[in-house]
DNA sequence: TACCGTAGAGAACGACCGTTCTCCGCCGCA
DNA sequence: TGCGGCGGAGAACGGTCGTTCTCTACGGTA
């Protein structure tokens, strides 16, 4: 196997572990068993396991964000189609909120590198959400809260119908 | 040092720890030094580390529903002073966002206790503003909504702003 | 065939952490 | 004074984890 698929494979696995168990809760072994990828590629491909986290949060960044942009393109830049899109994500079977507020959570105080990947994926949904409120007339502030708080819900309080409610209250500030 | 004020004390120094740095990054020596207390009263208190997490959680939850309760009580049951509090909490320095959404995300996937603790903590908040909001005359959800979503922003964010953001967005759902 | 760089498997290492155990000094009591 | 229980300090234990090292097998080249 060459380092190229060696890393793509181990950023496949990393990406399904890390945000299934946490980071902490997955060791380099069980990356490397899971990823079948010798110990010496992994080393060779990311020199840490904080390389590693990074590599992961920044990959599940292009995944999220491209998933979402091409979802409300389909649906003629609605804004709405944000929270369809939501929905979907939601019910999706292992969702466990967002990758990059758990991973603060757990790793903020002490990786700064994790900070900085994750204020980057928030700036860019903010931005993005901005284009889409400013073409609707509403405030990019106030889509930014509703998303917000609807992955915070769906997240711990396991509401997956928190996309609906704040698509209700999106419906309503639009008018 | 009898038992009651050696676990008050461990609950004060976990209370202060465990947000600051998460779960993870305590040692149960960190505890013990930092409350000053013996390791053997530690595990006399708490039997785990897992009991201490919990009793934090339970703990945290009494202080921080109160806190809201208080300070909206003092401001006559106004819907909008939820996010007058939301601000000073929010420039308070060390905030770090929701302990229980942070707590989730880094043991949720092997803790079940302390899923249970966060549950029964947004439940509760959500029944609080649930009453707030039907006596303002706005959907419970949104109300939830929007300060979910603007813990969220301020946590990882770092935007105090939200909850100003968020006190704007309720007042057009008000109106 | 002899050689060399590389890759894989997994042992080994050092650090840390949750938990338990040992030792010693202190106190109340006869 | 002698004794027994208790508490504190911290050593010790067992396990895990991130990282490195060792050993062996293999493939290409002269």
């Amino acid at each position: 196997m060459d380092v190229d698929e060696a890393a793509a494979r181990l950023l496949d696995t990393a990406e399904r572990l890390f945000y299934e168990r946490g980071v902490h809760n997955v060791g380099m072994d069980d990356l490397r068993s899971a990823a079948g990828v010798s110990l010496k590629r992994v080393y060779q491909c990311f020199p840490s396991k904080e390389d590693l986290v990074v590599a992961y949060l920044r990959r599940r960044h292009g995944w999220w964000m491209g998933s979402l942009r091409a979802y409300v393109a389909e649906h003629g830049q609605d804004v709405l189609a944000v929270f369809d899109w939501l929905d979907r994500w939601f019910r999706e079977p292992g969702f466990r909120g967002c990758a990059f507020v758990n991973s603060v959570g757990e790793l903020g105080a002490t990786c700064p590198a994790v900070v900085d990947v994750a204020l980057e994926h928030k700036r860019a949904l903010r931005s993005y959400l901005g284009e889409l409120a400013d073409r609707a007339g509403i405030a990019g502030s106030h889509l930014a809260l509703l998303v917000e708080g609807a992955i915070s819900m769906a997240a711990v309080g396991g509401e997956p119908s928190a996309a609906q409610h704040a698509r209700q209250a999106a419906e309503e500030l639009l008018s």
